[in-house]
DNA sequence: TGGCTTGCGCAAACTTCTTTGCTTTATGGT
DNA sequence: ACCATAAAGCAAAGAAGTTTGCGCAAGCCA
């Protein structure tokens, strides 16, 4: 009945997945204690039914949501002319944005819901394409690079660590991160 | 009653205690998908009220297992002449252990209990305490030796966020972490 | 427009978890 | 050996969470 009224139309379907997942954030971010099945549906106005048939447990909707979370923002890797000014904006960013108290819970959401499988991680995937680009700009200047799986492992890694451990970051991590996995392409201009 | 039977004089909280931990550590080496109060109790053969009396929550009660059970193994660090054969070892053994699925599991487990508060991790603790070892051999014997915090960064971290996040350790994974942190320390003898 | 399929709401039954007051048992000190 | 105390067992009530059958309404296609 609404499908010309807003923008694009929009099945009911849609509609209550929407809802469900604006509840899911909602709640996750608010820090909320127990988040199950009755809870989510009561605040996304549905039914609690439907969440017991569409999804397995509430750990699955959880990542569900999360990696839609992540897919939608489509940040582009900065571009300030070298690798390292790349590199330590990139990961003072990302330290940033997964020490929000709402971001470091959906991470651990994310894998307390992790089963025996190994899996596509999409965190994981979304880094390493943004890594990419940087890395490729920079050899196209003639910049000596680390490797896409050193940036992964030792800038991504510790940050995201660090984080899910709750050790927290220090302000300047990320910038010594990026100085040592320079180090490892090459010599470091003094 | 039998105080005199067995080696030392374990109370009965000692008893309940250990009983409960063990029920815990055969839940989750099992994989098993609800663990719950009433279901450890069962297991461990008490009653379910004794476990809601004395911890606030599951969690709780997980983290302080995996804790203990962190403690007790006093694995010391290897030492095999030169710091980048025991960090290449050190890190094979971490690797190993962590891949395991019942040690995945608990890992699991304890990010999904951690709360807000950024607290002092065991996991992070053990590991800087051997690290310290090891660096200050090689700093006896004369060896160019990264940080502590270099080695938590660039060797411990990968290893877990890779599990923790399911992405798998690659067989030659730890040997190159290794190097790469050597090469931050100075050059690698070729 | 009209039937057809899919998905959601509703309500009731059922299981499991959680709390609470009281009793019983073990431990430690005198 | 006896008493005081702390911790565990027991049982019942209550609150959640979970499942299920059925009906209705929205969207889709002819």
């Amino acid at each position: 009945m609404v499908t010309s009224a807003g923008s694009r139309p929009e099945s009911r379907s849609t509609r209550v997945r929407h809802a469900i997942y604006t509840a899911v954030g909602e709640l996750v971010g608010e820090g909320a204690e127990k988040i199950s099945f009755p809870v989510i549906a009561e605040r996304a106005g549905v039914n609690p039914t439907t969440l017991y048939r569409r999804w397995e447990d509430v750990g699955s909707l959880l990542e569900e949501v999360s990696v839609a979370a992540l897919t939608r923002d489509g940040d582009e890797p900065p571009d300030t002319g070298s690798i390292e000014g790349d590199l330590a904006q990139w990961a003072g960013a990302i330290a940033h944005d997964i020490s929000r108290p709402a971001r470091t819970r959906y991470l651990r959401a994310m894998v307390a819901a992790r089963t025996e499988a190994l899996i596509e991680c999409p965190v994981n995937e979304r880094r390493r394409g943004q890594a990419e680009v940087m890395l490729a700009r920079a050899r196209g200047r003639g910049e000596a690079t680390p490797t896409v799986a050193q940036v992964l492992d030792h800038v991504v890694a510790p940050l995201y660590y660090r984080t899910v451990f709750g050790l927290g970051i220090a302000d300047d991590q990320p910038q010594r991160l990026v100085r040592d996995v320079l180090a490892m392409a090459g010599e470091v201009q003094p």
